[in-house]
DNA sequence: TTGACATTGAAACAATTGTTTGATACAAAC
DNA sequence: GTTTGTATCAAACAATTGTTTCAATGTCAA
């Protein structure tokens, strides 16, 4: 095994057990010594290969959450029964379908939506590069799509809304898991899950109002 | 001014300051040095008297987002037009008017909700009370509501998905403020929070499906 | 006024943090 | 085989963390 290899892994497994650790417990409350354990390699190779923890947390959503969302994004265009000119009902279901049983593992997924939920609570220099490189143009395309889609037209601020509503639906009953498990007594198993993505689908195809 | 006051005064401060600061940051990324600095006390204060900074963290959620939860409740409930057998519409306008425009001040609401976000995100011992002393409770008695009002009788899960829809965009719009602002351009001003609170009560009463 | 008690204050504590250092191992180039 | 450069390692670093200590202060009861 050359050194060049060698030095890949490390720099890969790091940025593995980073994102990993970095979704569950959060930027400040893990440590480097943590990362470091976990990718069984020493405690001076975060400084090493990222320079400090936080160029290596920026590196997470660049190297790993961005390509992550660009999948995502892909599932979502191949799904449209046709590239322009679609049924709300048809967006709305390849949206939700995409993110919630799309290219991504359940583990995957989780772990997705929980890095970025943290970085919706605080913003950090990684949401500049998030919100101009994928959040903003893929809105305006959904507005776009949207917008064309609709009956009647709705105001610009409507249609902004609507799409927030059922991000906001995506992203809870993604980062809410253990929350939603205690205060229900709901397992979430394959079942529940199956469950989940049916009634989101259905709650923001009759929010939009359009499904009459 | 007694000493009985002033150590009241110290504590109260000390509690309103560190629930600020929490909502704001997060429980680890907080220093006791800043909360005692804020509220203009010793350093020693918290240890004093909380014993220490996680005591303090459980008592913000006791003495402060507790209460306040309770008057939100109890705005919820005058606002039913009767006790027993509203129309679901009136409920999810009470329940949204209630957590959106209800007792609390706006300031007051975004801790309130950035708050219990961070510990839905990582429940911490302070979920365990919320859960058992508030949610589930508040929970079953909003199942029990609408199941005698919706017309066409929906299994308990379906009644459960729909409550926690509605909760996922009331939390959602809450805390997601900067995020949403930095991708669609919007100010959260009093014009967009009217706007807001129609919003998500139309969106959740078509969502429930039992608007047509 | 005196003594007991509760609160505040400045300083120090031990532990943990991210980061830096210099030695070592090792593969490729000459 | 020697040299060169890169990656890894153990150890130490300076800074910050929550917490403790103990003297000083002020209040109320006797």
């Amino acid at each position: 095994m050359g050194k060049k290899d060698k030095m890949d892994m490390t720099k890969e497994r790091l940025l593995d057990e980073a994102e990993a650790l970095f979704a569950q417990k959060g930027f400040d409350v893990v440590t480097v010594r943590e990362i470091t354990a976990a990718a069984g390699c020493n405690l001076a190779s975060i400084n090493y290969h990222f320079g400090n923890k936080q160029n290596l947390y920026i590196e997470v959503f660049r190297s790993r959450w961005l390509p992550r969302v660009r999948r995502i994004h892909e599932f979502f265009t191949n799904s449209l029964p046709s590239q322009n000119s679609c049924s709300p009902a048809a967006i709305v279901q390849a949206l939700a379908r995409a993110f919630l049983e799309g290219p991504l593992s359940d583990e995957e997924r989780q772990r997705h939506f929980r890095l970025i939920v943290k970085e919706i609570a605080n913003p950090t220099t990684a949401f500049d590069h998030v919100v101009t490189e994928v959040m903003r143009p893929f809105f305006k395309e959904l507005t776009g799509m949207l917008r064309s889609a609709m009956p009647d037209d709705q105001g610009e601020e409507q249609l902004m809304l609507n799409i927030l509503s059922i991000f906001a639906m995506v992203l809870h009953f993604n980062f809410a898991r253990a929350a939603i498990t205690r205060i229900t007594g709901r397992e979430y198993d394959t079942d529940f899950k199956a469950r989940l993505v049916d009634h989101i689908i259905k709650f923001s195809l009759e929010g939009l109002g359009t499904s009459k």
